[in-house]
Formats: C-alpha cells, structure tokens, sequence
DNA sequence: TCATTTTATATCGCGCACGATATAAATATA
DNA sequence: TATATTTATATCGTGCGCGATATAAAATGA
C-alpha cells in the first residue's frame, strides 16, 4: 500500500482493489457460466449443493455469508430453472430443504473444468494463489467476529 | 489454498473469499458512511472527486473501472443530493462534466477518519496489508489486460 | 461536403445485496 | 397451559453492476 500522506487518496485504500478485484473476476467467470446458464451468486449455490445436497437454508446462509433476502428469491429463481426442490422439512415446519434435481446434479459435469479455466486466466503461481487465499480468510474470519459481536 | 482433490469444492475456490471479502468489508465502512449520508460506490466516487475536481464521466469511469450504465443513475443521485453538478463540456458537447459542489467540498472533512478506522477494525499488520494490497492489484492489471485485448 | 464510423453518455431490464420488517413455527417461561 | 421469546424464512424497497442497446456529437474519409 502506497502512502504518500493523503489517507484519503484512492491509491490508498485497500477496499477498492478488493471491491475492484472482486468485481473482474466475477465478470472473468461470465463466459464460462452462460454455458451453464448460471449467474455467479447461483453457481456459488450449486457449489455448495454439488458438495452437500439436502440442506436447509440457513446452511447456505451460513456457508456463503449470504442471508434470507438474497438467498430466497435466489433459491426461487433456480427452483425455476429446474435445478433444485425446495420443500418444508418433517422435523421443523419453518426449516426449508433444498435438494439438487436430475438435472442439477447432472450440471456438476459441464462445471467440473471451470477452476482450471479461471486459474489460468488470472496467470498466478500456486504460492500466489495460496497467500492471496489465506490473507482474504483473515479478513474474513477478523470481520465475522465483528459482526458477531455487538 | 487447500487442494484436497475436489477442485469444485467451495473451499477450494479463490473466487469465493474475494467475494464474501469485499462484501464483508463494505459492509463494515456502512456504518461510517451512514453518516456521510453515502452508499459505498457513492464513497468511491467521492474519493476520485476529492482528488481531482472537474473531470468528465469517462475519467471517473477509468478510475473506478464502472461503466456509464453504472456511473449514470450514481451520478445523477449524487446530484439531486446536492454533492455536485452536471454539465456538457463547451469543447465537446458529449462530455460531461462533473464538479464537486460546496457541499461536496465540505464532506472531505468527515470523511478525513474513515481509512484509519476502518485499517483499525481489519486487524491487519502494515506488512499484511501491503501484501494484500500489491497481490490484489496484480489480479486486477492482468484481468485488465484480458478485457482489452479481445 | 455528405455519408460513415467512432466516441461519450444514457436508457432499459434483470439479478443480486442488504436494511428493515413481517410471518409463522418452535421453544422457553411464567 | 397460556404467553412471551426465539428462530427460520419470506417480503419489500432501494441502489448498485452489467449486458444490450440507443442517442447524439465528433471525427474520419471518400
């Protein structure tokens, strides 16, 4: 971080690369989700999905840091597309479960290259990768327990 | 970043903690805004404005990577909020030219303790966050240059 | 000079994010 | 067991982001 005495400098702010970076690669995954007709909230969903199917959705809420506001009509909008089932669970009628449809599991394969693509698009080492990785999962981790507390 | 075979696992992804990342940190600058009365971009728009008076919409574009689709409606909010003014460039009818009214000028003032308390609640080292800093600016030259040449 | 292309900004539509609030089911408490 | 509280999800409104497209002014060129 550059500082040449001004704080409030652009050059001098950290949120804006990351909101800046953020963004980029986002739009560098547009490509290759159109082909799964997926917008980038939604391939996050199928993520975490392909991994553990049958959740509820304060198991998405808890994974992806997402709430109840952007996750149900997210949730609705796949529902729509006939990728997942959403209903009430046995136990707890205010819990609902979302489970992978046919067609949704069958999407895991056409995904499967799409890591490899967009690492080698960003053109990082492995050591890179990895220091960019955990330095985010600090600030992560540090702003969640703000959050939290209070 | 954990490789444990599954590239499709969410924890795998680099993608995800620069999302929930940059998510989580404007959240954290809400509070700090609220009283600038500003949105996050809002704030953005405010920092290149603070430095540079009187630039046309392409420069603001350039500076914070937004097209005119978002820049706009941003914009013209900013103005009915009495931050700044709008008008056609006399050697280019096209261009836009936006200044910072005294009430823009004035805010610089509340806005001087926002970088530091926000360095303060990440928790970060200097050394960290140079790190970060210099990685996340390298994401963002070389997704630059793939948007351009295409 | 008049048609063509380029450039700068604006408009439209849709899907997030998120603060605020609502609803209904489950749990705790008196 | 009736009431209060908590929990899980949903709804509403607003402001982005961004793909696609429109508009008008400027630059180019035949």
């Amino acid at each position: 971080m550059i500082d040449d005495g001004d704080q409030l400098k652009l050059q001098n702010q950290l949120c804006f690369p990351l909101y800046t970076a953020s963004r980029l690669v986002t739009q560098n995954y547009q490509p290759l989700l159109k082909e799964l007709g997926l917008t980038y909230p939604q391939y996050l969903v199928m993520l975490v999905l392909w991994e553990q199917d049958q959740v509820n959705l304060n198991y998405l809420s808890e994974k992806l840091l997402l709430q109840s506001n952007t996750l149900t009509p997210l949730i609705q909008r796949m529902e729509k597309m006939g990728l997942l089932n959403r209903e009430k669970a046995q136990n707890d009628e205010r819990s609902i479960l979302i489970g992978l449809t046919k067609k949704g599991k069958e999407l895991k394969g056409k995904a499967e290259c799409i890591p490899a693509k967009i690492f080698e698009k960003m053109n990082f080492s492995e050591e890179q990768a990895t220091e960019l990785y955990h330095v985010l999962y600090q600030v992560i981790d540090e702003l969640k327990k703000q959050n939290k507390c209070h």
